[in-house]
DNA sequence: TAATATGGATAGTGTCACTGTCCAACTATG
DNA sequence: CATAGTTGGACAGTGACACTATCCATATTA
């Protein structure tokens, strides 16, 4: 199909997908001439994977680029691919500093002790450069400069239920066998899914916060 | 202290804090002449909380006022703070379509069925315009539209864990009496504590899948 | 062959979160 | 009191981001 029936059926705009071409996060089409291209479903599919993950999620177009990439590349690899398709945050760019990529190594794990803290008390087998470590540590300390005692045994509970939830995710990775579809559920599973477990979360204190407190007119205006 | 202090003591620039307050995110100083104000140690903790919201949460500016609003409004009722709170997603602006900030109602819960399943399966007691609802149903309809079948009863496993975090959540919330306290820790609680948690359910999913596929080399570069 | 569509390049748009500049009014100091 | 420095407020400017619009030399289709 050419770029037109593309948009189409997508629904993405044509200027928008060239935009996504130019910036690589939709490979280039089959070029059947100088000035003529030719795309498939699997375009379409990945057209689709870019509005949902900058659409529901909010990732920015950027960190699409990185999650895909990561899922086409490694591919082979989902285990890897867990670890390396995070490094993204919201699309904030507050509190940069995530010049890092390389030879942080060590480093990380001194810069993060309660993440290292808490991922030893877990007995977790996680690398050290995997950014979600940073995030840990620099919400605890947040938290502390707006006097919250909080620290990484506050987040034991969490982390339980946070491996409950990964064992669930892996369980649902597993009834799929194909590799690139694999991958693909992986980081739909894995980001997709996280407004919608906030989501659960709020829904759940809402609700237990009326338990709590009064529990009627909680529906009024 | 006037507004160069306030800029050394909390690391945000002048011209920074002139836009807050320009914003309404912070609350303006008691003016003490035409051309002179004082703050206080409430304005330091408040930029403090924007610096948080905006910085490791990664709310939008716009977002961060809302919340902070809610906050100090409703500072009374903790539990209708919880609700209300939220009804900001990740600063991607995607998907809008919140202008029904109003008569909404009955009208959400039917928009949103598969939440309102969810709810109701759950036994929970959630307004019907909790914006949560819409976020849970618009990721599923995504899921979905990229063939992955999930509904909302996949969801109830995280649903559970999500209401042994809330009731987790609302523990630690009770030790504290200070309404106003109590309503900025709530705060707090729900939305800085999201990107850490996501870290959490990101190293356990690692972890989980370190310990399914090959266990060893998951620190190599 | 003429009208239309396409791919690629480049420029422009609107929003966001600041940042810089001005200036009149203050304050601190000599 | 003079004068240098600081403030609050207004407003313009900046850079990043995610598009969106325009061109134009082909290509395709009628």
């Amino acid at each position: 199909m050419r770029i037109s029936e593309l948009s189409r059926r997508s629904g993405v705009p044509n200027a928008t997908i060239k935009y996504y071409l130019r910036e690589g996060l939709l490979p280039p089409g089959r070029a059947t001439a100088a000035t003529q291209a030719e795309y498939d479903e699997t375009h379409l599919r990945r057209l689709r994977l870019i509005r949902a993950l900058t659409g529901v999620r909010g990732l920015s177009v950027a960190s699409a680029k990185q999650v895909l990439d990561a899922m086409t590349e490694h591919r082979t690899d989902t285990h890897e691919l867990l670890g390396i398709a995070f490094g993204i945050r919201p699309p904030d760019g507050g509190t940069p500093g995530e010049d890092e990529g390389e030879g942080a190594g060590e480093a990380l794990t001194e810069a993060n002790p309660e993440a290292a803290a808490l991922v030893d008390a877990m007995g977790w087998s996680v690398s050290a450069r995997n950014p979600a470590r940073q995030v840990i540590d620099e919400t605890l300390r947040t938290l502390r400069s707006l006097d919250v005692e909080y620290d990484w045994e506050a987040l034991l509970p969490y982390a339980e239920l946070a491996e409950r939830t990964a064992r669930h995710d892996l369980d649902k990775l597993e009834t799929v066998t194909d590799p690139l579809e694999k991958a693909e559920r992986a980081v739909l599973l894995t980001f997709l899914l996280e407004p919608a477990l906030m989501a659960l979360r709020r829904l759940a204190q809402e609700n237990e916060s009326t338990a709590r407190h009064g529990g009627d007119e909680h529906t009024s205006a």
